[in-house]
DNA sequence: TAATGGGTGCACT
DNA sequence: AAGTGCACCCATT
């Protein structure tokens, strides 16, 4: 089994945007084992981990050499240059079959891996170079399905066509009809029916309108399979390894039963039941991919947030964005009066400094909506923050090329 | 043929969220002739109107019974209550077929109608009261299609089972990259490759990265087909008549081809070709449900606009909104040192600041992003406001109920 | 079947 | 205006 890896240019901004690369070789799926390479990331390397706790054999993941595009005289034929044994670092490897140890790399993020089988399935096709490693399309899903449901990752195709498919997690997207009773379950808040006892300090909720944002479908994680056209062959890559949610506590109510029993009965699933089942490692790798994953875990319920390929994410710069966003959309779109456009503007700056003052003291409960005071305007309604996803609106006179 | 009008009830608050109701005859289809009725909402009445002067024979719309679901006793069988000949403000009808004459209603917003074909079709299924009017779901798109294609509508379908078809427009949405070459080309900025030429007081925009909203394709016009399990029928019901864009220069563009030359050629569409067709009144249809829509149509190429139907779309009170929730959220999710934090927010401040001068002179040009000032940051891009539709971030900490 | 990213129709659930 | 899994497309490079 051979490797190559190539650096990811920008002028392919989709590319680029790549985080981290995981390449995944069924070919010993008798013995339950994964051979794996990860780049620098750390969440790559910690997903890296977790699924080098599967087979027992592999001490260490496997390194590669980083093969730099126009750094090295490449074969241009479609037969590509490979270094086979060049690094004494995957010495310690104990490669699960009798094959040429891939070479060790030098990854980074962005870039991308081929893999590149140059040993036979245990099939006539032998010491065929061109074999790909998925005989089909169609075996691809439950193979990669059946590694990443220990994880707690239950896939569903994104898109598919004859020469990819993109994997995401299933959809936790519950309806807002049963997120609305499960909120008003956990509301703590008193609902009184006595319109009398209405005081002017006390704010009187009266069954407010919760509606959970659609974008809590909105998990980056990405595993996409690629035909190579030339190779003849499927190769995976890990395009996202985030989450924007907790794996374990999903795990239950999103694999359907039929799935758990296929996974916990199936023969391609001996290494939970089997001998070699190292069941304090999943559960460790679990738990540690989940540790990792908390700061977005928590977004879970509420989660709004976005993932930008480019960058990690940072609290900081998205809202500053989205504040820049919204203040100057604001000045272009809204159609009020001056004054009023003001005295909006003015209660905003008023929150931030309660907000500073907030931060000041480490009081990091929420600041309370404040009502706008506009004769013209509607009864403003108090609404919950949840209730609105809907996206900012611009206005059609908004002119491009003017706004910058 | 009967109607039966249904009160909504707003305990299933996706059928109350219908504000027109356009009930359409096939029957006639032969003739090239429609039965419908329509409700208060204007737009509804336009695009009645519009479907009106299809038929050559019928020289104003029907109108129904408004049958209050407890108002009336009702036959609890599967047989369906049906007034017939009860008003006479339908007498001005001339009837298409020897049926009787649909009752006139008294119709409202929410109220959807259910037809009831009590004549038969041309076939032995003569006086069967539960001969559907379409006999298989198939043919209800193109049906419905040939009728809208002459308003430079488009269908697809958005959403079907066995009981429903949701129809839409066809997206208008072109890719990005599309759009990011068209908007390059319109910028009348001069992008200047020359570095040293960079003062403090022009702000360099470096090949700004134009990415147009996906909500391109939220256009709100919805038809609906419900199955009637008991009355075995197919009813057409339109949801919403709105659009959000213009519909004759999208025709020429959104229509493919074997369309077209199925739409002008096919025997069903004579109304287009055929000597009954009154080629003046589609037309005027046509521009006047074009002309009621102008202030949509603007709306393409910078369209996030989201149709709430519980309130109208108000700027102000959505950019608050956003505001708040983004404040909170950086309070509660941020991560960075406080310093950093308030910093943050006084920058914020000072762009807030910015934006009341410019209110004030009136000076509508958006203002530029202020770069954060943070060792540990990134170096920050210039975005442009287009070039953000993510939704804004929620934190699963942010009580609810206290931050009312 | 160049490689690769993405929109979206629409039936399944 | 059920949400979304999936594939048939088309886009750019």
């Amino acid at each position: 089994m051979c490797y190559f890896i190539e650096n990811e240019d920008d002028t392919n901004p989709c590319r680029s945007s790549l985080s981290s690369v995981l390449c995944l070789d069924q070919i010993n799926e008798e013995r339950n084992s994964i051979i794996f390479a990860y780049n620098s990331n750390e969440l790559a390397s910690n997903l890296a981990s977790s699924l080098k706790t599967f087979p027992s054999s592999a001490s260490s993941a496997p390194r590669f050499n980083n093969h730099q595009r126009n750094s090295k005289p490449k074969n241009t034929s479609s037969d590509i240059d490979v270094d086979s044994e060049s690094s004494s670092t995957s010495s310690s490897l104990s490669p699960l079959r009798n094959n040429i140890i891939p070479s060790p790399p030098l990854f980074n993020a962005n870039s991308t891996i081929i893999s590149q089988n140059t040993n036979a399935l245990n099939t006539s096709q032998n010491n065929d170079r061109k074999s790909p490693i998925f005989k089909e399309k169609s075996s691809i899903k439950p193979w990669l399905q059946d590694r990443l449901l220990p994880l707690g990752i239950f896939i569903v195709i994104e898109r598919s066509d004859d020469t990819k498919i993109v994997f995401k997690c299933k959809s936790h997207f519950k309806s807002t009809f049963k997120n609305k009773k499960l909120s008003l379950m956990d509301d703590n808040a008193p609902i009184s029916n006595n319109s009398s006892t209405n005081d002017s300090n006390s704010i009187k909720i009266s069954k407010p309108k919760f509606k959970r944002s659609k974008n809590i479908n909105s998990c980056p994680f990405r595993i996409r399979a690629n035909y190579s056209i030339k190779a003849k062959r499927w190769s995976l890559v890990i395009v996202n390894e985030h989450h924007n949610h907790s794996l374990s506590p999903n795990f239950d109510s999103i694999i359907p039963l039929e799935e758990k029993q296929k996974f916990s009965s199936s023969p391609s699933s001996s290494y939970i039941n089997g001998s070699d089942f190292d069941e304090a490692a999943i559960l460790k790798a679990h738990y540690y991919i989940e540790e990792n994953n908390r700061r977005f875990s928590n977004l879970l319920g509420s989660s709004d947030t976005e993932y930008n390929d480019d960058e990690p994410y940072n609290p900081s710069k998205d809202f500053k964005k989205k504040t820049h966003t919204l203040i100057n959309n604001f000045l272009i779109n809204d159609n009020s009066t001056n004054n009023d456009k003001i005295s909006l503007l003015n209660s905003m700056i008023s929150d931030i400094q309660k907000v500073i003052t907030k931060i000041k003291s480490n009081d990091l409960t929420p600041i309370p909506p404040t009502k706008i005071n506009k004769s013209n305007q509607h009864s403003f309604k108090i609404y919950n923050i949840i209730n609105h996803s809907s996206p900012p609106s611009y206005h059609p006179n908004l002119n491009l090329s003017n706004s910058l």
